[in-house]
DNA sequence: CTCCTTTGTCTTTTT
DNA sequence: GACAAAGGAG
């Protein structure tokens, strides 16, 4: 095996076949190359390819890694199970599930599901939907899973106020009808997985077994439930070698455990320790600004990267008038390069490309939007996917519910109900009632409507491959018609496109066929459910990619924009509200949206960009700042005036800074436009850095002032204090401002000073 | 039961 | 401003 390429300590990580090895790879330091060539010495050293486990963070991670490995070695690493955590557990599940008694053909819902699930289970339990929304119930049930917490320990140990009692109900009763319709979320395959392992000593044993040697990219990003899953595989053999960067760590929403990384030496003991940090890929300059930036966290572990590369061109920070002008001006730059597949777009939230899009299409430049609204999500491949799963698993009541009425064929929600409450009674599937549903309830004509729904999904299963089966939908069940008239013929025409898409992936399915059609029915719907959006990414062809950061993770280009570099976007609001947890995970996306540049990086930001229907203002991020320093450059937009809006909203309080300029103030109708001079945006923008203290505000039992005196504020100048009203976490101060007239300001947001 | 209008919510990030 | 859900009319 030729190790030459190798600098010494990728040699040391290459060369270190067995035992616990954590491998500190910052940023371009050649992480990838290390994990090929130690799966590559392994072969070469006579490890069986079927004893190799690698887990990728990206199925397209895992493909990139499987050729690279092929390549090296001039032969198939076929036999190497190369994944992602999902994928794997998918596979795993799908051999012994049954082991902790959930059936074979199960069905991997998304967040949509998810979510229409919760939505139908806050009204069955009879709370207020409008008072109790779905996501903050699932998000808290996901973060339970992500630490391997089921119902009954939720119950018992974290329902402890109003809101996680709800929860723990709801929790109860998703994992109930998840298990009724035998369907899997994204977290299930994780925590089944742990639980199998957990329950039956003897497949656990044929898994450690299996995988003697582990390798996992991206540690940094993994959760407890994932831990434990590779603690569990790697504890026979303790040949497991992890590769991470703490600096990287961006997907804590997520649950990742920044832990798993930091104390990797206390997990396994023994470890050895690796640290790459030379980097190959970005100029100095390029360098030395993330540098600046990422070294504001504390509590890292101090690791300088550094680079043989030459200094390069500058690190640029342009801010622009308008988010149109910032686009506008980024593709004409981009344009006059002409190098669009090595360059790359980022932002922070996927609401941010509609602009770039927009320009993009106005300066005919070919784009590849990853994210955003992604192939699998569109309503008419849900809708086709939902067919096929009904015809796999009958028990889907979920996928059920979506198609039943779709197209129209006159079977509505109340003949729907009537169906869903006779299949709770008789303890059966929806769909076994279809069959003879008048006596569930239901008008004679919507009864045998029920039938020929019913019919519809016989005469499918009967088709001789998936293939087959969703040619039948597409031209069999009035689908596409339904859509003409609905919404017209260019809908039609898309909506066809994209189920053709679909049938061609499908085509891959069933060519190598000797297995029957349920068989590959199930292998397709299972890719299809694990797919992500990086994974279709190709960078072959010519194309300017447009993606978030969180996206871009792993990857590089020649020149990388990064868009909307403004407080409150970049770091996000939301993050901000989390205090300083929240900020040093945003710094560490700055971070790793620096580093993905390799020879320039351009920086962007804008004065005013549209928000909910009015156009508000923005301050450069604090990450700008940060980044100052030699070899980066900085130019800030020429504005005379800077306007700004009051926006008190109890529940938002990030929103409470957010300006509007004049060229669209009459926009907002709703809320006063002020002229406000420098200082006061210097204010804001002190102000603005003490949102934790606003956020953890706490009501006082009295205030400084009462009816009747005369206060300050930092805005409107002096007033007087007509009443004041107690609203339970805050208290409600009517002013009657000598300028501005009467108003009502929350005190805890107003700061109001007694004179 | 369906279609059209009105209302409310929303912006982190994803397997 | 955009999109989904609820409400109202036919």
């Amino acid at each position: 095996m030729d190790l030459s390429v190798l600098n010494d300590k990728q040699k040391e990580a290459v060369e270190c076949l067995s035992g616990p090895l954590l491998v500190v790879a910052g940023a371009g330091s050649g992480k990838t190359r290390v994990i090929t060539y130690r799966i590559a010495n392994l072969l070469a050293h006579g490890i069986k390819p079927y004893n190799i486990l690698a887990i990728t963070f990206t199925n397209k991670a895992a493909n990139e890694m499987k050729e690279r490995v092929e390549n090296l070695l001039g032969l198939g690493a076929s036999d190497c199970t190369i994944s992602t955590f999902h994928s794997l557990c998918n596979r795993i599940l799908h051999i012994d599930i049954e082991r902790i008694g959930m059936g074979k053909n199960f069905n991997i819902i998304d967040t949509d599901d998810s979510k229409s699930i919760m939505r139908k289970i806050i009204k069955d339990l009879g709370y207020d939907p409008k008072k109790n929304k779905e996501r903050p119930i699932l998000s808290e049930i996901s973060k339970a899973k992500n630490i391997n917490v089921g119902p009954e320990e939720y119950a018992a140990k974290y329902a402890i106020d109003d809101f996680t009692r709800k929860v723990s109900e709801c929790y109860n009763e998703y994992e109930k009808r998840k298990y009724t319709a035998n369907v899997l979320d994204f977290d299930d395959l994780l925590v089944k997985t742990a639980q199998l392992f957990k329950e039956n000593p003897d497949i656990l044993d044929k898994y450690q077994e299996k995988y003697k040697y582990i390798l996992i990219d991206e540690y940094q990003d993994t959760n407890d439930i994932q831990f434990l899953i590779v603690s569990y595989l790697a504890s026979k053999y303790k040949n497991i070698c992890v590769v991470g960067d703490e600096d990287q760590s961006i997907y804590s929403f997520r649950g990742a455990n920044i832990r798993n990384i930091l104390s990797f030496e206390s997990d396994f003991e023994n470890a050895k320790i690796i640290k790459l940090e030379q980097n190959y890929r970005s100029t100095q300059n390029i360098l030395n600004a993330a540098n600046r930036v990422i070294s504001n966290n504390i509590g890292r572990k101090e690791k300088v990267l550094w680079t043989e590369n030459a200094i390069g061109d500058p690190v640029r920070f342009e801010e622009y008038k308008s988010d149109k002008t910032e686009a506008d001006e980024l593709i004409r730059k981009i344009k006059k390069d002409k190098n669009y597949s090595n360059t790359a777009i980022l932002y922070r939230a996927n609401s941010q490309s509609k602009s770039i899009e927009e320009a993009c299409v106005y300066a005919n430049i070919p784009y590849r939007l990853i994210g955003g609204v992604q192939f699998y999500k569109r309503k008419e491949v849900k809708d086709m996917i939902a067919y096929l799963r009904v015809c796999l698993n009958a028990n889907d009541d979920i996928s059920l519910l979506r198609i039943i009425n779709t197209p129209s064929r006159g079977i509505g929600e109340s003949s729907i109900e009537k169906l869903r409450t006779a299949a709770i009674s008789q303890n059966c599937s929806m769909f076994s009632l279809l069959n003879d549903a008048s006596s569930i309830g239901v008008i004679k004509s919507t009864a045998s409507k029920m039938k020929d729904f019913y019919n519809i999904i016989l005469k499918a299963k009967s088709e001789v491959d998936v293939k087959s089966m969703l040619m039948f939908f597409k031209t069999k069940i009035g689908y596409l018609e339904d859509v003409e008239i609905q919404e017209g013929i260019d809908a039609r025409i898309e909506r066809e496109s994209n189920i053709d898409e679909l049938i061609n992936k499908a085509a891959e399915f069933v060519s190598s066929d000797t297995e029957d059609a349920m068989d590959s029915l199930n292998n397709f719907l299972n890719e299809v459910s694990l797919v992500a959006d990086i994974d279709e990414l190709d960078a072959s062809d010519k194309k300017l990619t447009l993606m978030t950061v969180h996206a871009s993770k792993g990857l590089e280009f020649d020149n990388v924009y990064i868009v909307g570099f403004s407080e409150n976007l970049f770091p996000s609001a939301m993050s901000l509200m989390d205090g300083d947890v929240g900020v040093e995970e945003e710094r560490r996306l700055a971070y790793v949206a620096m580093t993905r540049a390799r020879k320039n990086l351009h920086i962007s930001s804008a004065v005013s960009k549209f928000f909910q229907g009015k156009s508000a203002m923005y301050i450069p991020s604090r990450f700008v700042d940060e980044a100052k320093g030699d070899g980066f450059e900085c130019k800030y937009a020429e504005i005379s005036n800077r306007f700004y809006d009051d926006v008190y909203e109890e529940d938002r309080p990030y929103n409470k800074y957010k300006f509007s300029d004049q060229a669209h103030s009459h926009k907002s109708s709703r809320s006063d436009t002020y002229v406000v001079n420098k200082e006061v945006v210097k204010a804001a923008k002190a102000d603005l850095s003490k949102f934790k203290s606003h956020v953890t505000y706490q009501k006082p039992e009295k205030l400084p002032y009462d009816e009747g005196d005369l206060v300050s504020h930092i805005k409107f100048g002096e007033g007087k204090v007509k009443s004041i009203k107690d609203i339970g976490k805050d208290f409600e101060v009517t002013i009657d401002f000598k300028d501005s007239g009467e108003r009502i300001l929350l005190a805890g947001f107003a700061k109001l000073n007694k004179i």
